[in-house]
DNA sequence: GCTTATACGGAACGATGTTCCGCTTAGCAA
DNA sequence: TTGCTAAGCGGAACATCGTTCCGTATAAGC
């Protein structure tokens, strides 16, 4: 690859994240162009479907949200792990403006994006359900991924600007995960 | 109001419901309008924004759902009454295809649609939940608003074809209601 | 039948997504 | 250093869509 292409490549990763975050993943492409300063052929050349621009920047937010299960798990007992990982899952969705819209749009250009965020976060939550479950902190048995798109939906609508709200709606089902809770000892 | 004012509006009406179900309510506003046999000029005469033509096509939906409430309230235990009041909700928005994506824009145009189904739906929630925590089946002390916003959220990803997984969620978020109902007594 | 205010249709305008191609330049070889 | 070439670039061009506007058509009352 040559070292100007890789340059502009850098430049619209940068100058994408700061215009989504200001404007959502709907932002005209002119206005990403101007603000990496290169021509909308060379965003389409990196980047042919949107979604793919959306998805390159999306990706090391999901690997790192991945890891972190690791890393809570080790660190806090089972059912805290659990509920700090979907705390930062919701600020994520939360801070990332047009995540959410994004995940659920419903538009099959955007279908790949969800399938990845699906497929890493699910193993990733799954790890913690377990252990929250075995340690009887939880209802036995809950489905991971059923779990993480009801996060993630949840969670959307903190783009409003109440992140506030997301969290109280996310306590709420997590409440639905201690129900039931006893049955499993 | 002129004859066949009254006949277009109608027609336009019709002609929307049909669109927005095939297409969702981004569908292009000359499509509505060949499907009414007008002109654009004609819906925008009726519907200055594009939220008022959603807004005037959800506004009976949401009004039954109010109306059900107190059907519901009527004919069934607390508990049971809130639980199907809540899947209706949840078939609502899957069913109107477009609904949730509105209410969940974000967009300041769509900002009075979502003021006008919280406002009509909360107090019917409000009744169904204060019933039902009087009971003891739920915990007591659950905001309508919030749960009623969650609830619309877990909705939404419905239009994808699943209303089964939206149904799941739904029964999730129910069972955290139930979480803690024991302190009420 | 005549008048007039109401309502209509669709052309026109501006914004945006996406494609395409002539020009520029990085990378390399001599 | 110079020249070659293919990768890469910029932005004009085209298509689509929301929205506005105005000349024309017509319902309703006299």
């Amino acid at each position: 690859m040559r070292a100007d292409a890789r340059r502009n490549l850098d430049a619209v990763l940068k100058a994408a994240i700061t215009v989504f975050a200001e404007q959502g993943v709907d932002a005209p492409m002119r206005t990403i162009a101007a603000a990496a300063g290169v021509g909308v052929g060379t965003i389409y050349r990196h980047f042919p479907q949107r979604s793919d621009l959306i998805k390159a920047i999306i990706r090391r937010e999901v690997d790192a949200r991945t890891e972190r299960a690791a890393a809570l798990a080790a660190g806090h007992p089972p059912g805290e792990a659990l509920a700090l990982w979907l705390e930062g899952l919701v600020d994520l969705v939360a801070t990332k403006r047009g995540l959410g819209p994004a995940l659920h749009s419903g538009d099959p250009a955007y279908q790949s994006l969800p399938d990845y965020v699906l497929g890493q976060l699910t193993p990733a939550l799954e790890g913690l359900l377990d252990e929250a479950a075995a340690a009887g902190e939880i209802r036995p048995k809950t489905d991971a991924n059923e779990l993480l798109l009801a996060a993630l939906r949840l969670a959307s609508p903190a783009s409003d600007g109440k992140p506030e709200e997301a969290r109280r709606m996310m306590a709420l089902l997590f409440d639905g995960l201690r129900y039931g809770a006893k049955a499993a000892r």
